[in-house]
RNA sequence: GGGAACAUAACUCAGUGGCAGAGUAGCGGCCUGUUAAGCCGCGUGCCGGAUGUUCGAUCCAUCCUGUUCCCGCCA
């Protein structure tokens, strides 16, 4: 008989149901026992009562432990209270596997052992969500090109040239020639859209920068669409209704999942607005602090930010304080004791993460007051810039001299390259990169001549110059910072399920 | 490539130059339509490794290893 699965549920109330799954958490008593299954597609509370299945059967489900694989029937019943708003009262039950010692309790664990238990991690609610709403991500990127008439395709791994010349490859052996793994499929782009008019790859890229941020990973994710005869501001157009679509699918689709991770959407909810385009020079301003935004400079918001963490420290080290004059008091029960403590530990770890925060803020001043016009954004300038304004901002027209060879000069603006980044608010920073491509073949000589890039592997590519040559733009999104953006995720570790990073493990 | 910190029980962390601590998990019991449940009881340690200072080092110093965080590079 097929069974149920667990996000079917609101189909089946009042009837009887047979789930599959593995246990992700267990209390019992006397005469009843609570499990939580999860099956993949959600988490249900099952209530085991000794009066409805029988002795046998109750002490079976009293002996399951975490994430033993079982099967259970019982009648669906709505409340409220549920994760997911249903609870299913059993009626008969088989064991397919008993787990012992499952190494991830329900407790706290430090990064390095879920890291290293990462292949059991992916299990647990926090990252099953995050897998979801990565998924909704791809499968709505998916929709939103292929709606508008872009066609796929897939950009080789696989590549003779070092490419843009300015990040380390990783280099590999190709029938004894070297080659290196793909760092953007961009170049190839072109070529892809000047035969189908309108493309985008999707697929893995390959970094070997020794980057150890929370903002960088060795493999990961890019879509990159490439459209002919569209410009700059055609191109900015097609990112913004990009990133709206994709967001706001999320907010639409994975409502359980958001619960889930705890993201506060008020940021994310301002996607719906008009996103902000401006200038590199204007940005600068606003950076420095030359201007302000709703009557506040950045500099001043950073100030206050500063003064309202210290304040919230000493909220909680009075509170610390209290507890463990309680606690020395003696009059506690155990219980209370064991109570207090494990607040006073929380509270700690708070404190040790805002102090962290508090201690970023005097580079990031540091850094805006400095700032040197003409010079690329650090991650802290992109900070302060999207920290003033709290929604997406799309930077354009960059000095030259700070972006790739193939992006166009601006004919009206010589010196600056029609390039954008889309910068994402509380503090993920640059989500997008793209812009239209230089169309001068004597510029795009000149550039590569310029950046010492070998000319003769760059041939195919002037030939895209020099055959049906048109105006065209494109741009690239890293997946997984995109996650980490709508997830609210404090690194991009967590938004690839085995991640590969400079430093890191190939195990698992 | 540059900088900072950390390493104590299965997990998360306190702590002291002089016999090693708590909470959680686990186990036993009580209670309970519970939901990080509550109450009572019971374990566990090469204090990351090496060398040095010292009567004595988990604690101080040096080196090594591992991890985390920040900057740069970028998506």
């Amino acid at each position: 008989m097929a069974h149920t699965y667990i996000k079917d549920l609101s189909k089946h109330e009042g009837q009887q149901v047979t789930l599959k799954g593995w246990l992700a958490q267990k209390r019992d008593s006397k005469t009843i026992v609570f499990l939580v299954m999860r099956d993949g597609t959600g988490f249900l509370q099952c209530i085991v009562d000794i009066n409805n299945v029988g002795e046998e059967v109750f002490e079976t489900a009293k002996k399951l432990t975490q994430e033993s694989a079982f099967e259970i029937t019982g009648t669906v019943r709505r409340d409220e209270k549920q994760f997911g708003g249903y609870e299913l009262q059993a009626s008969a039950l088989t064991v397919y596997s008993l787990a012992t010692d499952y190494p991830i309790t329900p407790k706290d664990h430090g990064i390095e052992f879920l890291m290293e238990n990462r292949h059991l991690w992916l299990r647990s609610r926090r990252q099953w969500a995050i897998m979801r709403v990565r998924n909704t991500i791809i499968y709505s990127i998916h929709k939103f090109f292929q709606d508008r008439g872009f066609v796929q395709m897939d950009a080789p791994i696989f590549t003779g040239n070092a490419a843009e010349g300015t990040t380390t490859l990783f280099e590999t052996d190709f029938y004894g020639e070297p080659a290196y793994l793909s760092q953007s499929g961009q170049l190839y782009g072109e070529a892809m859209a000047f035969a189908q008019g309108l493309i985008y790859t999707f697929g893995p890229t390959f970094r070997a920068e020794k980057s150890k941020t929370r903002r960088h990973l060795s493999e990961f994710w890019m879509i990159e669409p490439e459209m002919a005869f569209y410009d700059l501001d055609m191109d900015m157009d097609v990112i913004e209704d990009f990133v709206r679509y994709v967001v706001t699918e999320v907010l639409d689709t994975c409502k359980l999942e958001i619960e889930v991770l705890e993201r506060d959407t008020t940021y994310l909810e301002r996607v719906r607005e008009p996103f902000i385009r401006m200038k590199y020079e204007l940005a600068v301003d606003y950076i420095q602090g030359l201007k302000d935004y709703n009557g506040k400079t950045s500099i001043q918001i950073l100030e206050e930010d500063l003064k309202a963490i210290e304040e919230a420290v000493a909220a909680k080290q009075k509170d610390i304080d209290e507890r463990e004059a309680k606690i020395a008091g003696g009059t506690l029960t155990k219980g209370e004791k064991n109570f207090n403590q494990n607040k006073i530990d929380g509270l700690k770890n708070e404190i040790n993460d805002l102090n962290e925060k508090a201690g970023n803020i005097p580079q990031w001043l540091n850094s805006a007051k400095n700032f040197k016009r003409g010079d690329d954004f650090g991650g802290s300038d992109e900070t302060v810039l999207t920290r003033l304004f709290g929604q997406p901002i799309m930077v354009y027209n960059w000095p030259r001299d700070v972006k790739a060879f193939y992006m166009k000069e601006d004919e009206n603006d010589l010196g600056y390259a029609k390039g954008v980044d889309l910068l994402a608010p509380e503090g993920y920073g640059e989500v997008v990169g793209g812009g239209e491509r230089e169309t001068n073949i004597e510029k795009l000589i000149g550039k590569i001549e310029e950046h010492k890039l070998p000319m003769d592997v760059f041939e195919w590519y002037l030939d895209l110059r020099r055959y049906g040559n048109v105006p065209h733009s494109g741009f690239g999104l890293g997946l997984e910072r995109l996650v980490a953006w709508i997830c609210g995720l404090q690194h991009i570790r967590e938004t690839i399920p085995f991640p590969r990073s400079f430093g890191g493990k190939l195990k698992p």
